[in-house]
DNA sequence: ACGTTTCGAGAAAACGCTTTCTCAGGATTC
DNA sequence: GAATCCTGAGAAAGCGTTTTCTCGAAACGT
């Protein structure tokens, strides 16, 4: 097209230029190839030096082929979990040199579709990070968005490596604890319909009731956020369980907040579990007992699949599962006669 | 060079091909240029659906000289503030269709020039938040990085509209409100060194220490994390003060979990405040007064402005206060006798 | 001293697009 | 009916790199 030439930035021809020698000779010095002579080297190297050019990123993305840049796509960047997660995977991916790109779908699940692929053909790999589309759609997706690694979601198709969090595992350690404290009537304030997290605790709430014939266990709605929790409390009360297994550590301070604003004591008349173990967790009074996962290292992980994807087009297919870790804190405790 | 031609991907060729018409015809066709025949816009809108091509962003960006992305860089992505001005950010670039591209410096002032630098020009502009480096590097680094919109931090380049808290005004606010129940002997649990927000409270506070020389002010080490509070207890007993002004919310909430479990209450034996009202603040027992930051806004609030510099390569300069809003919980109250 | 390798650097193609330039063919005008 | 104006689409240039190709010159061996 030819707009203007010579546009604001200095380029690669300014600096072969000013060294009086060719395009190509600048861009070989410039990636340290050695087939140059030691002399011309150095005066490309001063005249860059002096221009202070920086090779332009884009045309070398085209040209190479890759753009050293992954993206991560979540449901909701206001979660601290995703948030540990993001955390996690850029901090390892910096270490390697990669950036990464944010998208956050506002739980919207029509919209992942669309961000994942916009976001993948930006980059050189993917992380979808709990999708709540469906399983026809995500199966659907996942061949075109290769590479990609599933955080919290798994797929058929076999390239796609999967990090998932053992929630069931981890909700059952959570209430086996409150039966060893002498509860026999449990509450779990579920989440999110449609988060597959929330389907694998209940998942392992069948089998706690299978296994405990003798507690009652009692499932009430909820959701994913602090206000789920603080308006749980009635609900809760009304239950008469004296032990809460929350959905996680945000609806667990909710309730926590709710309950001592009713005056109702934790853990003398109830007891109440979280699960993730944010940060914040081991601050509340009293602090919480919940069930501990290695948020940020399962970013930490999921870029080391990715980068093993980016590097092998033919990396070894990988199921990771992370087990919770059961922290047991201030907020559970025998009921008080 | 010509490595393979025909890269996995399809690309406009494959298109052009399959409509029978040439690379251009298809280009304008996918930008919705109108000097197309109908007829033949058809047959390439088929042809691109068929073979579910999408334009390979790289191309275009190079051909078009934006990327259609931003970047940001924080000094720590574990900071709830920098997760909130994030999440703004993200949110609002999105809804113009921009995506960002994120960098932390992991509080490593020396980092941060190489990083803004290399963000920079993978994108369309810069923001950049709360940056740890001297104001000489910073006024030097400018120049090169615009369009890029500063947070808590200003320089003298016009260009570049600066978002500032008034921190100043806050904590004085915060003090005066402790002064109203009846404190007189206050004390600041300082944060980092490096923090130019640090250097504005501490200014808001000589004004105050002028405005009410009978109430004594004194001034502690500390630091941005909840630890730095938790640790903090033994000094701040010490100090004798009866009201603490916490360098931010963190800071605050570790003080009263490390004051609840020496058994000091709050806020009958001692009153504290935080800064910033994070998500978590009015849900810590007792809730905690502290100085509102709209944080979230900010964050878009610094979209607005970039995408201004964005569009009018001279847009006005530019420079927000942010005036906090004081929140009252039940973490500060009059001394009980 | 001459043919053969080796070496180093420039020319040019390629990456995948957008857009200007150009030009054929049909519509319009006198 | 010929000169002129549109219209629409292909050819080609350009975005800023990297890398292959190519080729002159220097170094080598006999």
């Amino acid at each position: 097209m030819g707009r203007r030439t010579g546009s604001g930035r200095i380029g690669i021809a300014d600096v072969a230029l000013k060294a009086g020698v060719s395009h190509a000779t600048v861009s070989r010095v410039m990636n340290g190839n050695f087939t140059v002579d030691p002399a011309i080297a150095q005066r490309v190297r001063d005249a860059a030096a002096e221009l202070n050019y920086q090779p332009n990123p884009v045309g070398r993305s085209l040209a190479l082929g890759k753009t050293d840049t992954i993206g991560i796509v979540v449901p909701d960047l206001a979660n601290p979990t995703f948030q540990a997660i993001l955390r996690g995977l850029s901090m390892a991916a910096a270490q390697d040199g990669y950036r990464v790109l944010i998208a956050d779908s506002s739980e919207v699940s029509s919209e992942e579709a669309i961000l994942a692929g916009e976001a993948r053909r930006r980059c050189d790999g993917l992380v979808l990070c709990a999708p709540r589309m469906g399983d026809a759609e995500l199966e659907e997706l996942a061949p075109s968005l290769h590479p990609m690694v599933l955080i919290n979601r798994s797929t058929t198709e076999s390239r796609v490596p999967s990090l998932e969090v053992d929630y069931s595992q981890g909700v059952q350690e959570l209430a086996e604890h409150l039966v060893d404290l002498g509860h026999t009537s449990i509450a779990f304030l579920a989440g999110p319909a449609r988060s597959a997290s929330n389907r694998a605790r209940m998942a392992g709430l069948d089998k706690f009731r299978a296994a405990h014939p003798g507690v009652e266990l009692r499932m009430l709605e909820g959701g994913s956020s602090f206000e789920t929790g603080h308006e749980a409390v009635d609900e809760v009360l009304a239950s008469g369980a004296t032990g809460v297994l929350a959905f996680n550590d945000l609806v667990a301070m909710g309730l926590l907040s709710g309950l001592h604003e009713r005056g109702v004591r934790v853990p003398e008349d109830i007891s109440i579990t979280g699960f993730d173990d944010i940060p914040f967790a081991r601050y509340t009074t009293p602090p919480l007992t919940t069930a501990a996962v290695p948020i940020t290292e399962l970013g930490e992980h999921a870029w080391h699949s990715l980068r093993a994807l980016i590097r092998n087009a033919e990396a070894p297919e990988e199921e990771s599962t992370f087990q919770p870790r059961l922290e047991i804190r201030g907020s559970t405790g025998p009921l008080a006669k």
